[in-house]
DNA sequence: TTGTAAGCGTTATCAT
DNA sequence: ATGATAACGCTTACAA
């Protein structure tokens, strides 16, 4: 910077005021500065600048599992507003593990990161406290928490949940099968709540019996279905609350010689990409992931300029992905 | 820093020994400036030692696509092991297009990272050039590049086709369907040979109307499969360059009424989580990812240190997966 | 409109 | 073994 000053004969704070454009510069100046820059093929140093204005232009985000594939996609979209906006985005995998969860959000606070988005961060984790006593900004996303006064971003989770079982229940299902997330997550105790719901539209019960809680794992399916061929009777739909769950149950019926949707309609829940890549293709709901992200940046950024934020808790809203697994 | 000093009455520089333990300092003032530390929850700020120090403990990532599995493993592993080594990650992601690409390559370069680990990097991308003029590790994953000069790791490629080659002409099979990767592309060419030659050692011929270029797509095992249908023979094996496109195959079969490994061996290539969750589950290939990166990593982090390194281009060996896709 | 200079939070060099 | 101080490269009052 001290070079471009010099040769364009300037000071290095009107250098400064070309590139930032802070205060009117004259054009003839501004021009010669401008010359000058892209002869000695000048860079900012962005830690030098990171360091007078307190903002690295930097937005982290915390997945508990990078290979899940609904953490791919707020990886992607995150990865891609935050590069649209000028930042870059720093990725932890926590691995649900509370130590690294703390190292990793203790060195985006020594980076002065401008702010920090939990995708599905664990209910007991106590990163937030840290948090809250900096005054850098961040959301929880996905997993809406207890507490209330957290900026949040969620699915719609009941609203899902009464998607799915209205329509197993309009397409003339009466003995169905929930395969729930862990119950101790709130978000899958409003799934299956919301299932409940749309299935009493078309007065289908739920038995107890009939809910089994799985973890969205692949196995979890397998298991659940092993589960299902030991009772006396199977269902005729079973709702999963993950895509992979759904696929591993599908895969363990068609083990088992059953067909699918002819013996049994099967549906997921998340729309991944290997929802299509089956025979047949897995109906499912679909979350709307890059709005999602795309809110939640936008609520860091928010709270950056200090403005207030318009809702504390943003709800977003799930929609029905029709394809083969479903029938009457 | 300068809080700490006061509270520990030592002087800044004492502090800054404390915390780096560069020279030795008495044991009494040791103790003092931990305490002080804690006490008023001292953190480091890593822009302005990054500018002092020139290093800001960062690993660049760039991969052309988050949303293909075997670039999400490298993600997962690249972060794990950059957090291990204290470093933080930063992910760009290209789509292949050069200006994101280029922008993304300047923005690491502005926040002088340690080093970039690029992920199948177009043959036609200039960044290398930029990143050459500058003093930043980079290394090149996944795909070797015409140029040798240039520090890389790869996978073994043609040795993998000569594993698929050789395994399914072991099984028996004599009508043999390669689908490969863009062409254009050298790994694609390499491990075609390698399966030609694997072929060979038991006398099979590889005939050219039974070679097809896919994308690595799912699509486009689709549509391979619906050219062979279209033959007058169908072949009994298939490898294709990618397991994604060896799932569309699969898929496009069993559709048409076909069984798998019954009526077709089926082979796939990268050991992606959904390779195991198919009924049956695909034959492939693995690939050693974390190894990859790791050596990556290592060979950012030798670059830094101005120690040489043993080889300019690493070259990893796959090793074959057998599952329920393939039989006699 | 432009320049001077202080300061961001470290590390590193030099004395002491 | 420790302290004072310059320097890293930038932004931003304040002055001119």
């Amino acid at each position: 910077m001290k070079d471009v000053a010099k040769l364009a004969g300037v000071s290095i704070s009107t250098v400064s005021r070309v590139i930032n454009n802070t205060i009117p510069v004259e054009e003839e100046t501004r021009r010669k500065v401008e010359e000058a820059i892209r002869k000695v093929n000048f860079k900012p140093n962005l830690l030098a600048r990171g360091l007078r204005s307190k903002s690295g232009h930097m937005i982290g985000l915390v997945v508990p599992e990078i290979l899940h594939q609904t953490f791919t996609y707020w990886i992607k979209y995150a990865e891609e507003s935050v590069a649209a906006k000028g930042m870059n985005l720093i990725l932890g995998n926590t691995q649900n593990d509370p130590d690294l969860e703390e190292r990793f959000i203790d060195s985006l606070i020594q980076r002065h990161i401008d702010g920090i988005i939990f995708s599905r961060v664990s209910d007991k984790s106590h990163v937030l406290h840290i948090l809250e006593k900096t005054d850098i900004p961040f959301v929880v996303l996905d997993r809406a928490l207890g507490v209330e006064d957290v900026p949040t971003v969620v699915l719609d989770n009941y609203k899902a949940g009464f998607i799915a079982g209205e329509y197993l229940s309009q397409l003339g299902h009466r003995k169905v099968v929930c395969i729930t997330g862990p119950l101790d997550i709130g978000l899958s105790r409003e799934r299956l709540q919301g299932f409940r719901d749309g299935l009493k539209e078309n007065e289908i019960d739920l038995p107890e019996e009939w809910i089994i809680e799985g973890d969205f794992g692949y196995q979890s399916g397998i298991d659940a279905a092993q589960q299902l061929f030991s009772h006396r009777e199977l269902p005729d739909a079973i709702w999963a609350h993950s895509d992979l769950t759904a696929i591993g149950v599908m895969n363990q019926f068609s083990r088992n010689g059953y067909k699918v949707p002819e013996d049994v309609s099967i549906m997921g829940m998340d729309n991944i990409s290997m929802a299509e890549m089956k025979y047949p293709t897995l109906t499912t709901i679909d979350q709307p992931y890059r709005e999602m992200i795309e809110k939640a940046i936008d609520m860091i950024i928010r709270q950056r300029k200090r403005e207030p934020l318009e809702k504390m808790r943003v709800v977003l809203e799930p929609s029905l992905i029709v394809r083969e697994s479903t029938g009457e």
